[in-house]
DNA sequence: CGACTCTTTGAATGGAATCAACGGTCGTGG
DNA sequence: CCACGACCGTTGATTCCATTCAAAGAGTCG
């Protein structure tokens, strides 16, 4: 067994299941089923896969289950009164969404797939059941919120302080990071969603993420302003990213 | 006894013990002790008072307590490499601060109180123990950081998507139920905080919101630019922050 | 009273949005 | 198999909103 299997034993993560879970240790609900294996099928039974452009759920739907994402990519998206959709974030293998929705207990976001993904489902009794036995459970689900708060904070911070080349700069690094945390090349990028969805989360028009991404590639900080994406000069970028 | 003693009869926010706390019901530890009377002393013998400009903790400190407001206010700023504050949030009585923080352990921001402010300090081992024993504790302190994440966003998808103008709409409106929430009148602000500290939170120049202000008050919206705002057309603010 | 900080207002600059048109890709259907 | 339309991405020209620069005014504290 190499690397990847041990760090994908726990939770939904389990090769021998036939699993196509992606998260390679960085699954949040790994931690839910740490001292209990049994858990481990209750967890790992309720699966789901949609395909691109598949709703996971809609606003305003109620909270009845805790998603995580075993492999694929999702984006989310608010609606405002005016039909426009805002992009509020891309979700990757291990992340858990819609956290933002447990105060309402509602779905906060239209949680939409961008590929083909799988997901976990844990229903929110069991959740608070494990919450309730589980020391380790707690201790995962509060850190796990606090990283969503950190970042949200931290995306507000670029969006007010950066200019829109070193949005895009940040953008990439953090995308470059996410993917090395699963065991990939943190010099090739994927890029799932759509410029139009991209520009929407990065606060910025689509011409200008465009144009962006050619002067990048012009300038050979990357390579490529398509699906994949490569980073040649990771430290141009991020002295750019600096300001 | 009126309605807001018997608000404040749990918790932080007991008027018998000569209490300051300002929350009126909207205390976020008050949840942690409903079921179990004897954890209220020990929450609120917790306390204490900084003044203006005074830090309650730096960024990077050891996350060892959770800080609730008991009255005043205080600010949440970042610090960057090259030593540009960028303020992260407003707090008022009753709200738990950097919660960002307990996924490393360590403070994510520096808070500074604005005025004289009053603060109940929870050591992180006791909330521990709360949300071992407490379900109640557990739901609050879930939704409560729920809601901090939801906020967030909220905030994201206003500075993305709307003019300085309305941005400003936007945060004299949420101030306006946020003061309504502690039995205030909705109608009257008391911005504690500078205006270059709420133009950094707006992501706007100082100057841009001074001279927002100005027009809003000469466009007969508010009344005063100051210290106290007063809405004079909440309606006419409302349809601008929608925009 | 004077030093300091914060706010206000004006004028000029600049960055990004918008408007507009073209090119590429994909899926569909003739 | 190719033509067509729909959608997405690219690039250029123009416009405008907000920042920046600059300076004066107001408030605060020692």
């Amino acid at each position: 067994m190499n690397t990847v299997d041990i760090q994908c034993e726990v939770a939904t993560c389990r090769p021998e299941t036939g699993d196509d879970c992606a998260a390679h240790g960085t699954c949040a609900l790994r931690a839910f089923a740490r001292t209990d294996p049994s858990v481990f099928d209750r967890i790992s039974k309720q699966r789901r896969v949609f395909r691109r452009g598949e709703i996971l759920f809609h606003a305003g739907q109620p909270f009845s289950y805790v998603c995580s994402i075993r492999s694929g990519s999702v984006k989310s998206y608010l609606c405002s009164e005016e039909g426009d959709a805002q992009v509020t974030g891309f979700w990757f293998a291990g992340e858990l969404l819609d956290l933002n929705g447990i105060h309402r207990d509602s779905r906060a976001c239209v949680v939409e797939a961008l590929e083909t993904t799988s997901v976990c489902e844990l229903p929110t009794d069991f959740l608070q059941q494990l919450l309730s036995d589980v020391p380790a459970a707690r201790l995962e689900m509060l850190r796990n919120m606090s990283a969503q708060v950190h970042s949200a904070e931290e995306l507000i911070r670029v969006i007010e302080t950066k200019r829109t080349d070193q949005r895009v700069a940040v953008f990439l690094l953090e995308m470059s990071r996410r993917v090395a945390l699963r065991g990939l090349s943190d010099r090739e990028i994927r890029l799932t969603m759509s410029h139009t969805d991209l520009a929407s989360f990065l606060g910025m028009a689509r011409e200008t993420l465009s144009r962006t991404l050619s002067r990048f590639d012009a300038e050979g900080m990357v390579t490529g302003r398509g699906e994949v994406i490569l980073i040649r000069d990771p430290d141009v970028l991020r002295a750019l990213a600096r300001g």
